[in-house]
DNA sequence: AAATTGAGTTTACATCCGTAAACGTAAGAA
DNA sequence: TTCTTACGTTTACGGATGTAAACTCAATTT
Protein backbone atom coordinates (compact mmCIF):
# COMPACT_ATOMS: atom_id res chain seq x y z
CA UNK A 1 0.00 0.00 0.00
CA UNK A 2 1.21 3.57 -0.40
CA UNK A 3 1.62 6.15 1.45
CA UNK A 4 -1.82 7.64 1.11
CA UNK A 5 -0.97 11.14 1.49
CA UNK A 6 -4.35 12.19 1.05
CA UNK A 7 -4.14 15.22 3.73
CA UNK A 8 -1.30 17.14 2.67
CA UNK A 9 -1.54 20.44 4.20
CA UNK A 10 0.10 23.07 2.52
CA UNK A 11 1.25 26.52 4.24
CA UNK A 12 0.72 30.34 2.46
CA UNK A 13 3.68 30.23 1.37
CA UNK A 14 4.15 26.84 0.17
CA UNK A 15 1.29 27.55 -1.72
CA UNK A 16 3.07 30.39 -3.82
CA UNK A 17 5.67 27.38 -5.51
CA UNK A 18 2.90 24.88 -5.87
CA UNK A 19 0.98 26.88 -7.91
CA UNK A 20 4.15 27.38 -10.02
CA UNK A 21 4.78 23.55 -10.44
CA UNK A 22 0.85 23.19 -11.31
CA UNK A 23 0.95 25.77 -13.49
CA UNK A 24 4.19 24.53 -15.38
CA UNK A 25 3.03 20.65 -14.95
CA UNK A 26 6.86 19.88 -13.61
CA UNK A 27 9.76 22.42 -13.16
CA UNK A 28 13.62 22.32 -12.01
CA UNK A 29 14.27 24.37 -8.41
CA UNK A 30 16.44 26.85 -10.82
CA UNK A 31 13.07 27.46 -12.98
CA UNK A 32 11.50 28.00 -9.56
CA UNK A 33 13.09 30.06 -8.34
CA UNK A 34 13.90 32.44 -11.09
CA UNK A 35 9.88 32.56 -10.80
CA UNK A 36 9.58 33.21 -7.00
CA UNK A 37 11.85 35.61 -7.05
CA UNK A 38 10.13 38.02 -9.07
CA UNK A 39 7.38 37.72 -7.47
CA UNK A 40 8.72 37.95 -4.24
CA UNK A 41 11.43 38.95 -2.60
CA UNK A 42 12.61 35.70 -1.35
CA UNK A 43 16.08 34.93 -1.29
CA UNK A 44 16.78 31.62 -3.10
CA UNK A 45 17.10 29.58 -0.13
CA UNK A 46 14.23 30.64 1.50
CA UNK A 47 12.87 28.98 -2.00
CA UNK A 48 14.65 26.11 -1.72
CA UNK A 49 13.32 25.49 1.97
CA UNK A 50 10.03 25.34 0.72
CA UNK A 51 10.63 23.13 -1.80
CA UNK A 52 12.34 20.65 0.37
CA UNK A 53 9.74 21.06 2.67
CA UNK A 54 6.86 20.05 0.27
CA UNK A 55 8.86 16.97 -0.75
CA UNK A 56 8.98 16.00 2.52
CA UNK A 57 5.08 16.64 3.00
CA UNK A 58 4.74 14.74 0.22
CA UNK A 59 3.12 17.70 -2.43
CA UNK A 60 5.82 17.12 -4.83
CA UNK A 61 7.81 14.15 -6.14
CA UNK A 62 11.18 14.27 -7.72
CA UNK A 63 12.78 12.93 -10.69
CA UNK A 64 16.62 12.81 -11.28
CA UNK A 65 17.44 14.85 -14.07
CA UNK A 66 21.28 14.47 -14.66
CA UNK A 67 22.25 16.59 -11.76
CA UNK A 68 19.41 17.83 -10.82
CA UNK A 69 15.39 17.02 -10.01
CA UNK A 70 12.55 18.06 -11.91
CA UNK A 71 9.42 18.65 -9.45
CA UNK A 72 6.20 17.20 -9.99
CA UNK A 73 2.65 18.03 -8.38
CA UNK A 74 1.89 14.37 -6.07
CA UNK A 75 -1.51 16.11 -5.10
CA UNK A 76 -4.01 17.53 -7.16
CA UNK A 77 -4.70 21.59 -7.33
CA UNK A 78 -8.58 21.69 -7.67
CA UNK A 79 -8.93 18.90 -5.06
CA UNK A 80 -6.53 21.11 -2.70
CA UNK A 81 -8.13 23.98 -3.64
CA UNK A 82 -11.66 22.56 -2.81
CA UNK A 83 -10.48 21.08 0.44
CA UNK A 84 -8.92 24.74 1.51
CA UNK A 85 -12.14 26.12 1.02
CA UNK A 86 -14.24 23.79 2.75
CA UNK A 87 -12.00 23.34 5.40
CA UNK A 88 -12.08 27.64 6.03
CA UNK A 89 -16.09 27.34 4.77
CA UNK A 90 -16.69 24.61 7.66
CA UNK A 91 -15.18 26.35 11.14
CA UNK A 92 -17.73 29.38 9.89
CA UNK A 93 -21.16 29.46 11.87
CA UNK A 94 -23.13 27.40 9.37
CA UNK A 95 -25.78 29.72 9.25
CA UNK A 96 -23.68 32.59 7.82
CA UNK A 97 -21.74 30.84 5.32
CA UNK A 98 -24.54 31.65 2.40
CA UNK A 99 -24.27 34.93 3.07
CA UNK A 100 -19.96 35.29 3.13
CA UNK A 101 -20.14 33.61 -0.01
CA UNK A 102 -22.95 36.05 -1.56
CA UNK A 103 -20.40 38.74 -0.83
CA UNK A 104 -17.42 36.86 -2.01
CA UNK A 105 -19.21 35.74 -5.21
CA UNK A 106 -20.05 39.49 -5.83
CA UNK A 107 -16.35 40.52 -5.49
CA UNK A 108 -14.75 38.38 -7.30
CA UNK A 109 -13.96 38.12 -10.51
CA UNK A 110 -15.24 34.89 -12.91
CA UNK A 111 -15.46 34.38 -16.39
CA UNK A 112 -18.71 34.27 -18.18
CA UNK A 113 -18.81 30.60 -18.55
CA UNK A 114 -18.00 30.04 -14.57
CA UNK A 115 -21.23 32.60 -13.81
CA UNK A 116 -23.25 30.29 -15.48
CA UNK A 117 -22.28 26.88 -14.17
CA UNK A 118 -22.49 28.48 -10.84
CA UNK A 119 -26.11 29.14 -11.25
CA UNK A 120 -26.60 25.97 -12.86
CA UNK A 121 -25.19 24.56 -9.62
CA UNK A 122 -27.02 26.38 -7.73
CA UNK A 123 -29.96 26.10 -9.83
CA UNK A 124 -29.72 22.21 -9.05
CA UNK A 125 -29.77 22.83 -5.61
CA UNK A 126 -32.96 24.96 -4.73
CA UNK A 127 -35.87 22.47 -5.30
CA UNK A 128 -33.69 20.39 -2.21
CA UNK A 129 -32.08 23.37 -0.28
CA UNK A 130 -34.31 23.59 3.27
CA UNK A 131 -35.93 26.62 4.40
CA UNK A 132 -33.11 27.52 6.51
CA UNK A 133 -29.83 26.28 7.60
CA UNK A 134 -28.81 26.41 11.44
CA UNK A 135 -26.71 28.10 13.62
CA UNK A 136 -24.13 25.37 14.77
CA UNK A 137 -21.62 27.58 16.84
CA UNK A 138 -23.19 26.32 20.36
CA UNK A 139 -23.16 22.62 21.35
CA UNK A 140 -26.22 20.50 20.77
CA UNK A 141 -29.77 21.44 22.81
CA UNK A 142 -28.61 25.29 23.81
CA UNK A 143 -30.82 28.00 22.81
CA UNK A 144 -29.63 29.84 19.32
CA UNK A 145 -30.11 33.58 19.72
CA UNK A 146 -28.32 34.13 15.81
CA UNK B 1 -7.52 58.25 16.49
CA UNK B 2 -8.34 54.45 17.89
CA UNK B 3 -6.07 51.50 17.49
CA UNK B 4 -7.49 50.76 14.38
CA UNK B 5 -7.54 47.25 14.70
CA UNK B 6 -8.99 46.07 11.28
CA UNK B 7 -6.72 43.25 10.28
CA UNK B 8 -6.81 41.35 13.26
CA UNK B 9 -5.87 37.43 12.06
CA UNK B 10 -7.83 35.25 14.85
CA UNK B 11 -6.40 31.27 14.48
CA UNK B 12 -8.76 28.14 13.78
CA UNK B 13 -8.94 27.43 17.58
CA UNK B 14 -9.68 31.13 18.61
CA UNK B 15 -12.52 31.02 16.01
CA UNK B 16 -14.28 28.70 18.04
CA UNK B 17 -13.93 31.32 20.73
CA UNK B 18 -15.51 34.12 18.91
CA UNK B 19 -18.29 32.01 17.23
CA UNK B 20 -19.48 31.31 21.07
CA UNK B 21 -19.35 35.43 21.67
CA UNK B 22 -20.14 36.27 18.11
CA UNK B 23 -23.57 34.12 18.68
CA UNK B 24 -24.19 35.08 22.39
CA UNK B 25 -23.20 38.91 21.99
CA UNK B 26 -21.29 38.95 24.64
CA UNK B 27 -20.79 36.42 27.48
CA UNK B 28 -18.46 35.91 30.71
CA UNK B 29 -15.34 33.31 30.54
CA UNK B 30 -17.67 30.93 32.78
CA UNK B 31 -19.97 30.48 29.98
CA UNK B 32 -17.35 30.22 27.05
CA UNK B 33 -15.56 27.53 29.40
CA UNK B 34 -18.61 25.46 29.63
CA UNK B 35 -19.63 25.60 25.93
CA UNK B 36 -16.14 25.02 24.34
CA UNK B 37 -15.89 22.02 26.81
CA UNK B 38 -18.75 20.44 25.49
CA UNK B 39 -18.14 20.55 22.00
CA UNK B 40 -14.14 20.03 22.18
CA UNK B 41 -11.71 18.01 24.68
CA UNK B 42 -9.89 21.33 25.94
CA UNK B 43 -8.99 22.28 28.94
CA UNK B 44 -10.17 25.37 31.09
CA UNK B 45 -6.84 26.62 31.04
CA UNK B 46 -6.89 26.19 27.08
CA UNK B 47 -9.58 28.08 26.66
CA UNK B 48 -8.89 30.60 28.92
CA UNK B 49 -5.56 31.48 26.88
CA UNK B 50 -7.03 31.74 24.02
CA UNK B 51 -9.98 34.42 25.39
CA UNK B 52 -6.76 36.00 26.80
CA UNK B 53 -5.08 36.11 23.34
CA UNK B 54 -8.08 37.57 21.72
CA UNK B 55 -8.57 40.42 23.89
CA UNK B 56 -4.95 41.18 23.15
CA UNK B 57 -5.45 40.67 19.67
CA UNK B 58 -8.59 43.41 19.71
CA UNK B 59 -11.42 40.87 19.04
CA UNK B 60 -12.68 40.81 22.04
CA UNK B 61 -13.76 43.83 24.68
CA UNK B 62 -13.81 43.40 28.28
CA UNK B 63 -16.21 45.04 30.23
CA UNK B 64 -15.76 44.36 33.86
CA UNK B 65 -18.81 42.85 35.85
CA UNK B 66 -18.45 42.55 39.70
CA UNK B 67 -15.41 39.98 40.05
CA UNK B 68 -15.46 39.12 36.29
CA UNK B 69 -15.31 40.42 32.59
CA UNK B 70 -18.05 40.54 30.12
CA UNK B 71 -16.38 39.76 26.90
CA UNK B 72 -17.99 40.85 23.75
CA UNK B 73 -16.94 40.82 20.14
CA UNK B 74 -14.87 43.71 18.29
CA UNK B 75 -14.91 42.47 15.01
CA UNK B 76 -17.84 41.71 13.08
CA UNK B 77 -18.36 38.11 12.17
CA UNK B 78 -19.96 38.52 8.71
CA UNK B 79 -16.53 40.76 7.94
CA UNK B 80 -14.21 38.35 9.70
CA UNK B 81 -15.84 35.77 7.39
CA UNK B 82 -15.59 37.19 3.89
CA UNK B 83 -12.27 38.22 4.51
CA UNK B 84 -11.16 34.87 6.02
CA UNK B 85 -12.26 33.37 2.35
CA UNK B 86 -11.12 36.37 0.34
CA UNK B 87 -8.13 36.11 2.06
CA UNK B 88 -8.01 32.43 0.95
CA UNK B 89 -9.15 32.56 -2.46
CA UNK B 90 -6.89 35.49 -3.39
CA UNK B 91 -3.83 33.55 -2.65
CA UNK B 92 -5.07 30.73 -5.24
CA UNK B 93 -4.80 30.42 -9.26
CA UNK B 94 -7.31 32.77 -10.10
CA UNK B 95 -8.37 30.81 -13.29
CA UNK B 96 -9.28 27.81 -11.19
CA UNK B 97 -11.33 30.13 -8.33
CA UNK B 98 -14.54 29.79 -10.46
CA UNK B 99 -14.42 25.65 -10.75
CA UNK B 100 -13.75 25.33 -6.76
CA UNK B 101 -16.78 27.41 -6.12
CA UNK B 102 -18.99 25.45 -7.95
CA UNK B 103 -18.06 22.74 -6.12
CA UNK B 104 -17.75 24.33 -2.82
CA UNK B 105 -21.70 25.15 -3.50
CA UNK B 106 -22.75 22.14 -4.81
CA UNK B 107 -21.28 20.28 -1.41
CA UNK B 108 -22.62 22.86 1.10
CA UNK B 109 -26.10 23.13 2.35
CA UNK B 110 -27.61 26.64 1.28
CA UNK B 111 -31.45 27.96 2.63
CA UNK B 112 -33.63 28.24 0.20
CA UNK B 113 -33.17 31.59 0.53
CA UNK B 114 -29.73 31.67 0.25
CA UNK B 115 -29.80 29.93 -2.79
CA UNK B 116 -31.83 32.39 -4.40
CA UNK B 117 -29.52 35.20 -3.25
CA UNK B 118 -26.83 33.85 -5.09
CA UNK B 119 -28.51 33.12 -8.11
CA UNK B 120 -29.32 36.99 -8.10
CA UNK B 121 -25.89 38.05 -7.54
CA UNK B 122 -24.63 35.56 -10.13
CA UNK B 123 -27.24 36.66 -12.62
CA UNK B 124 -26.20 40.30 -12.40
CA UNK B 125 -22.29 39.46 -13.21
CA UNK B 126 -23.61 37.78 -15.74
CA UNK B 127 -23.30 41.06 -18.46
CA UNK B 128 -20.18 42.01 -17.66
CA UNK B 129 -18.78 38.86 -16.80
CA UNK B 130 -15.25 38.20 -19.10
CA UNK B 131 -14.50 36.01 -21.70
CA UNK B 132 -12.20 34.29 -19.09
CA UNK B 133 -10.26 34.93 -16.06
CA UNK B 134 -6.13 34.43 -16.64
CA UNK B 135 -4.05 32.16 -14.60
CA UNK B 136 -1.77 34.61 -12.44
CA UNK B 137 0.57 32.02 -10.95
CA UNK B 138 3.66 32.94 -12.96
CA UNK B 139 5.03 36.78 -13.19
CA UNK B 140 3.67 39.04 -15.39
CA UNK B 141 4.71 38.28 -19.10
CA UNK B 142 5.56 34.52 -18.56
CA UNK B 143 4.07 32.19 -20.86
CA UNK B 144 0.49 30.42 -19.73
CA UNK B 145 0.10 27.09 -19.80
CA UNK B 146 -2.37 26.39 -17.68
C1' DA C 1 43.58 17.22 -12.30
C1' DA C 2 42.31 21.20 -9.77
C1' DA C 3 39.12 24.78 -9.12
C1' DT C 4 34.56 26.39 -9.34
C1' DT C 5 29.73 26.27 -9.52
C1' DG C 6 25.40 25.13 -8.14
C1' DA C 7 21.63 21.79 -6.55
C1' DG C 8 20.03 19.78 -2.59
C1' DT C 9 20.59 19.29 2.62
C1' DT C 10 21.38 20.83 7.31
C1' DT C 11 21.11 24.13 10.66
C1' DA C 12 19.13 28.48 12.60
C1' DC C 13 15.98 31.33 14.65
C1' DA C 14 11.96 34.26 15.82
C1' DT C 15 7.02 34.05 15.88
C1' DC C 16 2.56 31.89 15.95
C1' DC C 17 -0.36 28.30 17.47
C1' DG C 18 -2.32 24.46 20.19
C1' DT C 19 -2.32 22.94 24.53
C1' DA C 20 -2.05 23.47 29.36
C1' DA C 21 -0.15 23.93 34.25
C1' DA C 22 0.85 27.20 37.85
C1' DC C 23 0.11 31.39 40.16
C1' DG C 24 -1.66 35.84 42.23
C1' DT C 25 -5.41 38.01 44.00
C1' DA C 26 -9.93 39.62 44.91
C1' DA C 27 -14.55 38.05 46.20
C1' DG C 28 -17.39 34.99 48.62
C1' DA C 29 -17.92 31.45 52.34
C1' DA C 30 -17.23 29.91 56.94
C1' DT D 1 -11.39 37.48 59.78
C1' DT D 2 -9.57 33.59 57.71
C1' DC D 3 -10.17 30.08 54.23
C1' DT D 4 -11.52 28.91 49.76
C1' DT D 5 -12.93 29.46 45.19
C1' DA D 6 -12.30 30.89 40.86
C1' DC D 7 -11.04 34.50 37.34
C1' DG D 8 -7.54 36.44 34.87
C1' DT D 9 -2.40 36.37 34.15
C1' DT D 10 2.17 34.36 33.60
C1' DT D 11 4.92 30.80 32.16
C1' DA D 12 5.80 26.55 29.35
C1' DC D 13 6.70 23.78 25.55
C1' DG D 14 6.67 21.28 21.13
C1' DG D 15 5.49 21.77 16.33
C1' DA D 16 4.62 24.62 12.16
C1' DT D 17 5.92 28.55 9.46
C1' DG D 18 8.55 32.39 7.31
C1' DT D 19 12.89 33.50 6.37
C1' DA D 20 17.59 32.47 5.30
C1' DA D 21 22.70 31.32 5.88
C1' DA D 22 25.99 27.61 5.73
C1' DC D 23 27.51 23.31 4.10
C1' DT D 24 28.20 19.01 1.14
C1' DC D 25 29.19 17.07 -2.90
C1' DA D 26 28.86 15.97 -7.68
C1' DA D 27 29.29 17.95 -12.10
C1' DT D 28 31.36 21.36 -15.07
C1' DT D 29 35.06 24.45 -16.32
C1' DT D 30 39.83 25.66 -16.77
Amino acid sequence: MATTELTVTISDAEWRVMRIVWTLKEADSRTIIDLLEQQHDWKPATIKTLIGRLVKKGALATTKNGRQFIYTPLIDEQSAMDTALITELNQMCAMHRGTSLAHVLDQLELSHDDVENLIDVLQKKLPTAPTMVDCDCLPEGCERSC
